[in-house]
DNA sequence: TTTTAGCACTCTGTCTCCCGGAGTGCTAAT
DNA sequence: ATTAGCACTCCGGGAGACAGAGTGCTAAAA
């Protein structure tokens, strides 16, 4: 319904206001772009995009604005793929760099370096550790006084481990038959598979002192159980917002900052099975402090088959373009550093896809 | 050199600045409090104040304002000491409760309880958990395909794992004497205590393929030794300042969001040996963007004998004495909690001293 | 029928001016 | 030493003026 000029001028005016942040007149558009059309011209093609929502004036005899629609159909039909320059690659690669020796500090290390890369907020899911990992092996090494460190390893190296205090310390012969037995049994199941009926009967076999043990490390397989499934969130550089004219009203900002920073919540994050990238242009995120902001999310892979998700939060004027293919490329990047880390497979594939990250894929609405 | 009554009129001045943000007149001041002289007798005092650098005038013919060193004297000898009222304690012991299951988030956490608690931008440090910690055991988990996972564990309970690829999985057997030739020969000493000797005689002990996880191991503990006595530093809350008119310029709020943010930086932060609290006051302070800005830091006991240090971040204009009496306790609490879980004393002295937390001890100039 | 030129109109943002209010410094009287 | 009084200063907010950018509409041109 939008005719090859409408779209093309729409594309311009997107384009500007991202540029400029200011709402974009007939007249400034013209001068810029070279339509062969007359600013008069581009006022009636103007009227036609507001009438059908595409664009929205802040008042009479001001400049266009686009509305969510308009940014939608950008996003989905006119933005161009973004070609990384040179030196943009190896900006991403070089930050690929970083450090994963911990892999429980993996989301806010990510978020920080996205954040940094992209000057917007950036936030990073990854599933609890725990998440759907079998246990490989449970043991218990006591150390000064009355302190003992209970371990779980769980499948693809993740481990997991509590400090605990017992009254009395079990002897070494006790600790050893007690942690065969558990292992025995429990060995191979995943933390949330582990019974009642499993605990009762290590309990009966938890003499010699091990009782005390044996308790805590119930409650911490209780623990691990709950959190699987649950994605830990992280969210990074919200202070780059405070750049953005959109934030330079400070409630705006506390507003928005304060529901980043609410760990509890991930309702508000997609995640997205295969789309490159998601975008969620304002009102169409589902919680009310993003409905004027706009998401970028796209998952990758952390290995072992598990996916995490990495994302930017900035004003709905993004540079969609260019944010999506710096985010897809980076994504893809660190899913071939871990998967790698995981599987060792050769990488060198890096370079082929550089032009098409930049397409996003359109939401589902 | 200040009369008792110049004393009065600028601790009256500090507080009522506090409270408003705004500069306070000398009229207003003689209407809120009661000094029994007149505004007139109270200008002259404020002149001789301004003379003495404890006030100053934004511009001739405002209210004044306390100036870097008013705010010292307020600090040092006249605020009263703030006694937490029913309810500052059960919501700061109620903040106690948060866990601590996973010491390497201590920090995050803290800061972000701290934060809450406070409203203003905290920041929380500890000693990296290798450091000064003797290795109890160390051992290698094999896990699916070619993962094993390294485990190091350190006095106190604290466990650092890394997650490693080997080329080919070594035996069982020969797993076991190599983990019992490194554990003969490593246990007892400090990660920053294991010579090239050490390492060299276990390569030589690495036969059977234990030799990829050796050169793995090397590094493990070279890192660990490298972290030794470093302290890992969090902030959080930033978002928080937003809420002052002092942040409500966005440009100060993003320099001051930046700085807090870069964790690579810790000189800022004061790590007071015994003092209560520790107060910088804006130019006090060694680093750029916290010259206008005010730092509140206490230690805390995190068991074993190691030392954390809490920290709030504000304007200048902070309400000291409730907040050193907060984070004070605060500490306080968390020192017995940590404590407790180390040594597990009893621990019912907490109820005693709530009035005298509000004291903070001067910064040494 | 589509495009364009022209024109009158509207709205914003900025600048200036003005004024009330709060506060000061100084002087003279208590 | 204190106070009352007074003239003066400065900020902040509101009213008015104005330039600039942009619009909608109409009538002419293609």
């Amino acid at each position: 319904m939008l005719t090859l000029r409408q779209r093309s001028i729409l594309k311009a005016i997107v384009e500007t206001y991202i540029a400029t942040a200011e709402p974009v007149g007939s007249k400034a558009l013209s001068g810029k772009y070279n339509f062969g059309v007359s600013s008069a011209t581009l006022r009636n093609e103007m009227a036609e995009l507001i009438a059908q929502g595409y664009l929205e004036q802040p008042h009479t005899s001001a400049g266009r604005v686009p509305t969510h629609q308009g940014y939608r159909l950008y996003v989905n039909e006119l933005m161009n793929g973004y070609s990384l320059t040179p030196d943009d690659s190896a900006e991403l690669k070089n930050a690929l760099r970083l450090k994963i020796a911990r892999y429980d500090k993996l989301t806010e290390e990510l978020g920080q370096v996205l954040s940094r890369l992209t000057n917007y907020a950036a936030v990073a899911a990854a599933p609890k550790l725990s998440s759907g990992r079998t246990i490989r092996r449970i043991d218990v090494i006591p150390c000064d006084g009355q302190i003992c460190v209970l371990l779980v390893v769980l499948g693809n190296g993740v481990v997991r481990d509590r400090m605990i205090t017992v009254a009395e310390k079990p002897s070494t012969a006790a600790l050893y038959d007690f942690l065969a037995t558990v292992n025995g049994m429990l060995v191979g199941l995943e933390p949330s598979a582990v019974t009642v009926g499993h605990l009762k009967a290590l309990n009966e076999a938890a003499r010699y002192g091990c009782g005390d043990i044996m308790a805590q490390l119930t409650d911490f397989l209780t623990e691990l159980a709950e959190a699987s499934g649950e994605m830990e969130i992280a969210t990074a550089g919200e202070g780059n917002l405070l750049s953005y004219p959109e934030y330079r009203d400070p409630d705006k900002a506390k507003e928005l900052f304060g529901f980043l920073n609410d760990a509890d919540n991930v309702e508000w994050l997609p995640m997205p099975g295969d789309a490159p990238v998601v975008v969620r242009i304002g009102a169409e995120n589902p919680a009310g402090p993003l409905q004027n902001a706009s998401l970028m999310v796209t998952g990758c892979s952390l290995g072992g088959g598990y996916r995490g998700y990495l994302g930017i939060v900035g004003p709905t004027r993004m540079d969609y373009s260019r944010l999506a293919a710096r985010l897809s490329f980076f994504a893809r990047g660190l899913s071939a550093v871990l998967g790698e880390a995981v599987n060792a497979p050769a990488e060198e594939d890096k370079e082929k896809g550089d032009e098409e990250h930049g397409r996003a894929r359109e939401e589902t609405t």
